[in-house]
DNA sequence: GTTAATTATGCAGAGACTGCACGCTTTGCG
DNA sequence: CGCAAAGCGTGCAGTCTCTGCATAATTAAC
């Protein structure tokens, strides 16, 4: 299974789209800077302005909100093919399919260069008011996903679907459950071993954890 | 095991207690009616506040926020003595302890009437912006779980902590995978079966999921 | 009844964010 | 090249959430 990673090369990229990006990085490393230096709570978007030298206007035309510029744009959601895939053809085992939609989603991110991106996961993680909002983004990811397994699950007209009406919310669940160590593992160790090792090591504990004598 | 549900009756609360949560209800009937008129983004603190005859200023020194209001006051922390038990009390048996303690913190959540909470709810799921902020509490709840997981480990000195150090986060998501599916129907249906069914069946199906063939 | 703690309120102001209008740059095309 | 259309950057005015501070009123405690 393959998923592509990205779209154009720079280079053939119109000037007013070079411009874009150039204006979009610096406004990003200003306020990269600035919030390691004075932390989340202490820049304002005016500062951030100033540093980059453009207008607030403009800072919010970019980035739609103060966090924005922090938690970095949107992730890519998938592809009405990609949605078709998933949804009409494979069999219903769900789980692993669901494992790589996801994987795929959170690695695809965008097309910041890692030392920025390294930055930025330290900065979201030591401000609790930005861990919380990437938390909303993975709720928000979550639910998307909840909302296709839901469409599979009608679609193959699966029979117990009245008797577990929420089970596409739990195996969303689950798959996060797995994916959690896999990912934070692989970033902080990026060659230590493949992805699949990392996810069948996870899937392993989580049963584990599952069977455990359950004391009366 | 038993955690007890709640505090002083009412009737026995100074004047200065019964005169704030009297106010306090004013504000939260006058916030969810206007927001059931005119939606979470069309209703200001300020409408709120004309309507519970209060100043903008004590809105904010009862709910701090304006979601605040809408969200309820946030669930109570487990207790000294809770936190202290479950660390240091069990043996290392944690999923379905965890599950009990995080089924106290939900359930113990605040006074307000059934109806009131019923409203808020359905206010809730359907504005995207508080169902995110609802998220982020749950974030957090997480995010304290966990770190009494860590302790509890660090006390027991359990062996494979360095192989798998991630173990309580994948815990505790596990614990609300189990919570999620038995919260939603105990919600939908109170008096529909025992909240420990309801729980032995959400992990029953959990199992069948994890078990699932993994195709290839 | 006097003193101490709580509480309600007004006020001033910071800071995030939006709609609008205007001018400049890039682009596409003949 | 020249010209029109589209997109972009910017200033401005204004709304809204939220905070610190000072002050007056209320309740509690002795």
């Amino acid at each position: 299974m393959f998923f592509p990673s990205a779209g154009v090369p720079e280079s053939e990229l119109g000037l007013r789209e070079r411009k874009r990006l150039a204006t979009e990085r610096t406004i990003e490393r200003a306020a990269l800077d600035l919030a390691q230096e004075h932390g989340y709570e202490g820049v304002t978007v005016e500062m951030i302005c100033e540093s980059a030298m453009v207008s607030p206007r403009t800072f919010f035309n970019y980035f739609g909100s103060k966090e924005g510029v922090f938690l970095g744009n949107t992730p890519p959601r998938p592809t009405p093919e990609m949605i078709d895939w998933f949804v009409n053809e494979r069999p219903s085992t769900t789980l692993l399919d669901l494992v790589e939609l996801f994987r795929w989603m959170m690695s695809t991110r965008n097309r910041t260069d890692p030392e920025t991106m390294r930055e930025r996961r330290a900065l979201i993680h030591s401000t609790p008011d930005l861990a919380v909002r990437e938390f909303a983004r993975m709720a928000e990811a979550e639910t998307e996903l909840t909302a296709l397994l839901q469409r599979r699950r009608d679609a193959a007209g699966i029979e117990g679907s009245d008797v577990f009406p929420d089970e596409p919310r739990v195996v969303v669940l689950l798959a996060f459950a797995i994916m959690h160590p896999a990912m934070h593992r692989w970033l902080e160790n990026p060659d230590d071993a493949s992805q699949e090792t990392l996810i069948a090591d996870s899937l392993s504990m989580i049963r584990r954890i599952i069977d455990e004598p359950t004391h009366s």
